[in-house]
DNA sequence: AATTATATGATAATCTTTATCATTTATTTT
DNA sequence: AAAATAAATGATAAAGATTATCATATAATT
């Protein structure tokens, strides 16, 4: 795999955040520095940055597909209300429900985040 | 809620398989019973069925989105290979990483199922 | 420098899901 | 039981997300 401006960019984005955001969001973030790329590059870049193992994509109720290039073992917190994503360390956990033939395990929580749970309150 | 002959029928669809089907499918089986509902129909009553706590939607990686009526707590297992979904009994994992304000937690397995494995070797 | 392979950007196409709305079905009220 | 109200339906348009196509550009190899 050739690491060409573009694919670099894109992952540069990723990297350097920690929402796990979406292709439309890391999209308009790296035409910051690379105006010129285009949408499906992007998309092109994040499955190949996935298949290669560099990133993660998170399947996300409600949501369009969201990354993350944070790859050390952890969960995600997924609020409900606001849609954002914070990370969970289950680290000891995965182990826990291992299986026959399993590669990864993702842990995903649903509720109200710490933000919005002050807004109500 | 009223409990329409429709909004019976997706659900009894549902019920009535281990697949963890997506709309489509859910759409396509409940016309041999129903042969008049219509596709808005069934994403709508999946919608309410889902906000009522009758039914579990799955989001995973790369399909549409999956529906399951069985509301045990349970984890699941999907085959990279084929897209089949399978229970996986994690019962005890949810306590283990709970964070406050957390209303559910999903854990997902990725890998190769038995069939798939059985197939290639 | 010529050849080959890979990546890009624009855009069309596809797939999934939701919104709209006139009609139908069910429930309440009179 | 008829009229009035509320909710659900089905058809289809619209929106949103993602992939496919393809001519062009960029990089690697010979």
């Amino acid at each position: 795999m050739r690491f060409s401006k573009q694919r670099e960019a894109v992952y540069r984005t990723l990297y350097h955040t920690d929402i796990h955001p979406d292709a439309a969001w890391i999209y308009a973030k790296t035409r910051e520095t690379e105006p010129n790329i285009g949408i499906a590059t992007v998309y092109r870049n994040l499955n190949e940055l996935v298949s290669s193992g560099r990133i993660k994509r998170i399947s996300v109720e409600g949501y369009a597909e969201r990354f993350d290039a944070d790859m050390r073992e952890h969960g995600h917190m997924v609020c409900e209300r606001c849609g954002r994503i914070t990370d969970v360390d289950c680290g000891s956990v995965s182990v826990a429900c291992s299986v026959e033939g399993v590669t990864r395990c993702e842990i995903t929580l649903y509720g109200i985040c710490d933000e919005c749970r002050k807004k109500n309150k």
